[in-house]
DNA sequence: TGTGAATCCCTACATTTGTAGTTGACTGGC
DNA sequence: GCCAGTCAACTACAAATGTAGGGATTCACA
């Protein structure tokens, strides 16, 4: 059972930083970190060793055998992960309800309500 | 700044009951949530007056003197509010790329992708 | 009128999360 | 060869969360 681990807020943001650029060493992490969360380097390494436990992350050598880090998991599978649980917690887990709530929510603008609405015709016969 | 407090998990359990049935008392809530969560009694009330900390719950007596309970925020707010939250947490704050996501990991019939579809147009003109 | 159920108020305690600091080994330059 | 900056390993510590237990009060009823 994969079952995808647990990933805090803050781990989030460190798992978006390895999606987006994977082998990166701590040091590299927390400047790629450092616009955004201004965090001290322990507190990136807190949270890789945290992601470590908890399998979301994987580590390597680099050739000058300073440690570099790697996502564990897919961004995708996070995320649906995530969604589902959003869904669950707050619509009951039920995807129209929550779609109807963010359409209805955010300003889309004419461009995106075609995108869409091709991608909701797609769903179907698929 | 009204700004929504933060209400967790089994809290938002609570919340349902009272957006569902407002003015119970501790044991009746206590009752309505047994089948879901099984908790005991002191579990609802420590969640209870957190959640009056928070701002989220007020109270009243009853007739009989016992302490009633109801939501002091409303459930769209607050709806709102996880949504603003979790959209931003995965989504980088886009609407988009959150309503494709769940547009495509979603099995929608027919019925529902014309109801959303409609809705999106709606959102349009509005 | 003593007793048990219902209520309330406090206290408890393990986990998870956010956010580091400390210490000791190691390493490349000057 | 020594110093400064890196790394890694451990430790720290408060707030939030999940999940109760215990003791004082009260009220209805046997």
């Amino acid at each position: 059972m994969p079952s995808l681990p647990n990933i805090s807020e803050s781990e989030w943001s460190v798992m978006e930083a390895l999606w987006e650029s994977s082998h990166q060493t701590a040091s590299e992490l927390t400047k790629t970190l450092r616009p955004t969360m201004n965090w001290a380097e322990n507190t990136v390494r807190t949270l890789l060793t945290r992601l470590i436990d908890k399998g979301a992350v994987k580590t390597s050598e680099n050739d000058s055998g300073t440690r570099t880090y790697l996502p564990a998991v897919k961004r995708e599978a996070c995320v649906r992960a995530e969604g589902e649980s959003f869904m669950q917690r707050i619509f009951g887990g039920a995807a129209k309800p929550l779609l109807v709530h963010f359409a209805q929510n955010s300003k889309l603008n004419a461009e995106e309500v075609r995108e869409l609405k091709k991608i909701l015709d797609q769903s179907l016969n698929s």
